[in-house]
DNA sequence: GCGACAG
DNA sequence: ATCTTGTCGC
């Protein structure tokens, strides 16, 4: 039954990454905006409910310029390698909602550090026809394929690399403190994406301001449903 | 059968 | 992702 499910998406990620535009040409000197993205999950009814929260933030005063939120009921399930199928739909439907227009957005999860090169961001890219990053907490392993520990430096980092190809990269943006896997999305070099992140990085997170404003969003969000639903 | 597994 | 108590540290 899952395999069914995966057959398909695998069809739909190949023809999407028909869709190709070459210039990776987008620099950090062109942000003014950058949104982060992320959801929270909880029980209702037998059924699995997320809200969707997107912060826009001023790239040079970090300042928090909006803040969307949609809740909606999710029927897909969690399947490694499949993020996308589940989180998506949501995540267009709220950026429908914004009403600042960031020149790019950063995701929660995998962009070209995936065993398809088509993680959350680099798909997202299609829907959205914005350049994406992709900002990991944890190590999605494509095939054999280990990552090695960057020092204990910050701004340390060390490249996942497959046949002469940069996946992603492991990056430590505090000392002392376990490093993110940052990947391209899409539209953008792995060097940007190293250079954007750590300038988004402040003393409250190892994660990028966006993504953690988000994910701070979305936890408010949550409560609030949670506590008014019973 | 067992382990691995972005969020 | 979420469930969960205390606890160590700045």
């Amino acid at each position: 039954m899952e395999n069914k499910i995966t057959e398909n998406f695998d069809k739909i990620q190949y023809d999407l990454s028909q869709n190709i535009k070459l210039e990776n040409s987008f620099s950090q000197d062109n942000i003014q905006l950058i949104a982060g993205v992320d959801l929270a999950y909880w029980e209702e009814d037998e059924k699995t409910i997320a809200v969707c929260c997107i912060c826009v933030v001023d790239f040079l005063t970090k300042a928090i310029i909006e803040t969307k939120f949609l809740k909606d009921e999710i029927k897909v399930p969690y399947i490694p390698g499949y993020l996308s199928f589940r989180e998506l739909p949501l995540i267009i439907n709220t950026f429908k909602t914004l009403s600042f227009d960031p020149e790019i957005v950063m995701f929660d999860g995998n962009g070209y550090l995936h065993p398809r090169n088509m993680g959350i961001a680099t798909h997202a890219s299609f829907h959205l026809n914005k350049p994406t990053i992709g900002i990991a907490k944890s190590y999605l392993k494509i095939g054999a394929v280990d990552f090695v520990m960057p020092s204990d430096k910050e701004g340390a980092f060390t490249d996942i690399v497959i046949n002469g190809t940069i996946y992603g990269r492991v990056l430590r943006t505090h000392k002392h403190v376990k490093p993110i896997f940052i990947s391209c999305g899409n539209w953008i070099d792995i060097d940007t994406v190293t250079d954007i992140t750590l300038a988004l990085i402040n003393n409250e997170s190892r994660l990028p301001i966006p993504v953690r404003q988000a994910d701070l969003e979305t936890k408010k969000m949550r409560k609030r449903f949670v506590k008014y639903e019973k």
